[in-house]
RNA sequence: GGGCGGUUAGCUCAGCGGUUAGAGCGCUGCGUUGACAUCGCAGAGGUCGCUGGUUCAAUUCCAGCACCGCCCACCA
């Protein structure tokens, strides 16, 4: 008999749980909610869920992210420790508003957020977002996640609104947020811009120019300068050299004629240019490059923007106004050529930052926007690690994380978008300054400029960054600014557990944050997973087509065996290579567990006490068996407590199959002589501890064959869900069983082996 | 330019200072009497990337090298 649809599939019913003070809880099915048990003097174990991202449905690393949370929270919940596992949604900003964008654009031809305004598109992007979010909790209960859905949170609920408000007021007033105007990475398409970690540089293959920059009063002499982008000569304000470069030594002081608009430029002497890079001689382009900037400031040299905000060419490119950049590079080259200007191009292999939402290339530049000061918050956030207070599982990424924190630089955290959390800074239409929201009370709307006093304020119409929420997830969900009664009892939380690409994006975000807000490290464990991958070790995206969904997936194997799947042979920070043989594997397992169930529970004929299995007179095979499974109880338990989840399932894998099925009931079926006592107590307690051991990994199923057994054999519990974790028992070892059972196989083995060669 | 990871059976991956190095899939042969063909039994298949070092003992620890991959990075 197969595995039944029913097990496959369905979600089992409801359970009823009562706490030791009494009270009674209702999980899974209707509303998927699980309360944490009462007090019983342990710590309490706590998780907070990476909040998906509203923009869609969930992929399978969220099901992966699930299933190793699931599995710690199950077996510590076992284990009578009160547990709290929070579920949330991110609001997502860019990522959320452009696919709203080209919703609305594709609804109705040409339409723009502008169009339509900002209340009426943040209208749509609500409903686009309460669309996702049931969607993505229905996903989860799917997946048996045993969530606590009655504290589930929104990046944009009431609650983290107050907390992101609270922040920004109080790290303003620290000193610790502050408005600068400094060189930015702009995405011309989506027109805002993004922090460093959202630039995503590539190599690729492009020219190095080299112009010549005539001497001003001698134009047949030429300082000449090399160049990867032609397009920002109309934004040049000085040739530079190293001051110790005799080759320009003399020049020095003496200007250039920028070529095309004509415009004479100073050469000045900077120590960080490189003589040996190509000619020696930098153009210097202040508004659209990083570099160019420092020296700019420090020669005091004007910056002039040459580009609008869609990256076309404004009045300052004078001929090329209202071409794009990319297109002007091609037609200044060419004119340069024609005016003999340019000297020779060489092939060029660089790095180039682009949109890590929308592959655009990134423009570099000047812009007045929010940063915050990372210097004074990285410092604790690195000793935390340090000192081991944080563990970072695998080990190795905390030097990945200590490097990136010793190396921290400023976070621009202000977002020329809509959906998100507004900027809680107003600017006063008279004096021009900024007026912030009081420290004591930072929900409150400035009336009246801190400054002259004016009422005529305009509150930022800027958003911020996501990860600015999210990186108040820990404590936010828990109840911060207000001293929640959830905030003391769950707060730091146990584990994070994520995945390795947002390390520096949001664990050390929250690390800082979370010391920053409540003095506290977040989470005393970072566990970090790998990433997904399609069987042929791609990344899986929509526009490469190899997506394969958890629906499907669950439909077709069934929940517990996708989960099993994704836990196999996976270890943290290690990519995962996902297939439906895959699965399949994991599916075929799972029936032969029910299978086996299947034949102890017909066995059964009447009441067992699983007490039994542990009387002094059992055979061999008896002895065996228990000591077996005493010993992967053993293994199990270790497995769990060291994070090494695939380890922990392979154990009860090869013990349930190699040594369960394949011998022990095997050897059950052989007739036992008179006076020997019946093996069923054995089969019962081995598969009910068994049903206890796999629950974290294979939760619908086990609770499933759990329950049936339950009433065949009228053991004592409700559910598996709450049943005791096993723990292992000295006693019930027994090594001289074990070794001569062993050899009872071997020998089995050898006749079979004798016997298929001779075709007996 | 820095940093990290990988290299183990045909494929995908576990593992490990100490008996004959494992799993899944694939492969070969046999098998339909009531747990299971989504299965059973038997089996083939690996000089654990290369070179040194530490050790009684190295696939495992250390160093170097070679490929492969990833992350970080303001040489135009």
């Amino acid at each position: 008999m197969t595995l039944s649809a029913h097990a496959q599939q369905e979600i089992p019913k409801a359970y009823n749980h009562q706490d030791v003070e009494g009270k009674w809880y209702r999980f899974w099915e209707e509303s998927g909610y699980f309360r944490p048990v009462a007090p019983n003097g342990k710590e309490p174990f706590v998780v907070i869920l990476p909040p998906p991202n509203v923009t869609g449905e969930l992929h399978l690393g969220h099901a992966l992210t699930a299933a190793i949370e699931d599995a710690l929270v199950r077996w510590h919940r076992m284990r009578g420790e009160p547990t709290l596992w929070l579920p949330g949604e991110d609001h997502a900003g860019i990522a959320a508003q452009v696919v709203v964008e080209q919703q609305i654009a594709k609804e109705e031809r040409g339409l723009t957020r502008h169009l339509l305004g900002r209340d009426l598109f943040l209208q749509r992007m609500w409903q686009w977002m309460g669309t996702y979010r049931s969607i993505i909790a229905e996903q989860h209960k799917r997946l048996g996640a045993s969530l606590d859905w009655s504290r589930e949170r929104f990046t944009l609920d009431d609650g983290p609104v107050r907390a992101v408000r609270t922040t920004f007021v109080r790290l303003y007033h620290r000193g610790l947020i502050y408005r600068g105007e400094r060189m930015i990475n702009w995405c011309p398409r989506c027109a805002t811009v993004l922090s460093d970690l959202e630039v995503d540089h590539q190599e690729l293959d492009s020219h190095l120019w080299y112009v010549r920059y005539p001497l001003e009063g001698e134009p047949e002499r030429f300082v000449t300068v090399a160049t990867t982008r032609p397009e920002t000569i109309l934004g040049d304000t000085a040739v530079a050299a190293h001051p110790d470069d005799s080759r320009y030594r003399e020049l020095i002081g003496r200007r250039v004629v920028l070529p095309i608009i004509g415009r004479p430029i100073p050469i000045i002497g900077d120590e960080a240019i490189d003589p040996v890079f190509g000619t020696g001689a930098l153009k210097v382009t202040p508004a659209h490059d990083p570099v160019d900037f420092e020296i700019a400031q420090r020669h005091k040299l004007p910056a002039i923007d040459t580009m609008n905000l869609d990256a076309t060419m404004n009045a300052e490119a004078g001929p090329y106004e209202g071409m794009d950049r990319f297109a002007c590079r091609d037609t200044i080259v060419r004119d340069l050529e024609l005016a003999g200007l340019l000297d020779h191009i060489e092939p060029y292999r660089h790095a180039v930052g682009h949109c890590d939402r929308c592959d655009t290339v990134v423009e570099p530049r000047v812009g007045l926007q929010w940063w915050v000061r990372t210097g004074p918050l990285a410092e604790p956030a690195l000793r935390v690690v340090r000192d081991g207070e944080i563990r970072i599982v695998p080990d190795h990424f905390a030097r990945t994380y200590e490097h990136w924190m010793e190396n921290i630089r400023d976070w621009c955290i202000s977002r020329q978008l809509w959906w998100g959390h507004r900027i809680p800074v107003w600017y006063c239409a008279d004096c021009g300054r900024e007026t912030v929201p009081p420290l004591d009370d930072p929900m409150r709307d400035p009336e009246r400029c801190a400054h002259c006093g004016s009422e005529h304020l305009e509150q930022d119409p800027d958003v911020l960054d996501t990860w600015f929420s999210s990186g108040l997830w820990p404590h936010s969900t828990l109840g911060w600014p207000d001293d929640t009664e959830d905030l003391r009892r769950f707060y730091p939380t146990s584990v994070m557990e994520t995945g390795y690409d947002i390390l520096f994006f949001w664990v050390a975000r929250m690390i800082m944050m979370g010391l920053a807000n409540t003095g506290q490290i977040p989470f005393h464990t970072v566990y970090l997973h790998g990433l997904i991958r399609d069987e042929k070790g791609d990344k899986m995206s929509k526009s490469r087509g190899n997506v394969i969904s958890p629906d499907e997936l669950i439909q077709r194997y069934g929940a517990d065996a996708l989960r099993f799947a994704l836990l196999t042979g996976n270890t943290p920070g290690n990519d995962l290579r996902v297939s439906h043989g895959r699965v399949e594997a994991a599916r075929n397992f799972a029936n032969k567990l029910w299978n086996a169930t299947r034949y102890v529970l017909g066995q059964i004929d009447g009441r067992v006490d699983p007490a039994d299995a542990y009387i002094p007179t059992r055979p061999l095979e008896d002895r065996w068996i228990l000591s077996r499974l005493d010993r992967a109880t053993e293994t199990v338990n270790r497995m769990l407590a060291d994070f090494q989840l695939g380890e922990a399932q392979r154990h009860l894998y090869d013990f349930i199959w190699g040594e369960f099925c394949d011998w022990y009931i095997e050897l059950t079926k052989v007739p036992r002589a008179d006076g020997v006592p019946s093996p069923l107590p054995v089969l019962v307690a081995t598969l009910e501890q068994i049903l206890r051991l796999l629950h974290p990994f294979m939760p619908f199923l086990t609770e499933e064959l759990w329950q049936a057994l339950r009433e065949r054999a009228g053991l004592e519990g409700e559910a598996l869900i709450i049943a005791p974790y096993p723990e292992p028992q000295p006693s019930r070892r027994d090594p001289e069983g074990e070794a001569a059972l062993d050899l009872v196989t071997d020998l089995i083995r050898g006749l079979r082996n004798i016997r298929g060669e001779f075709r007996i």
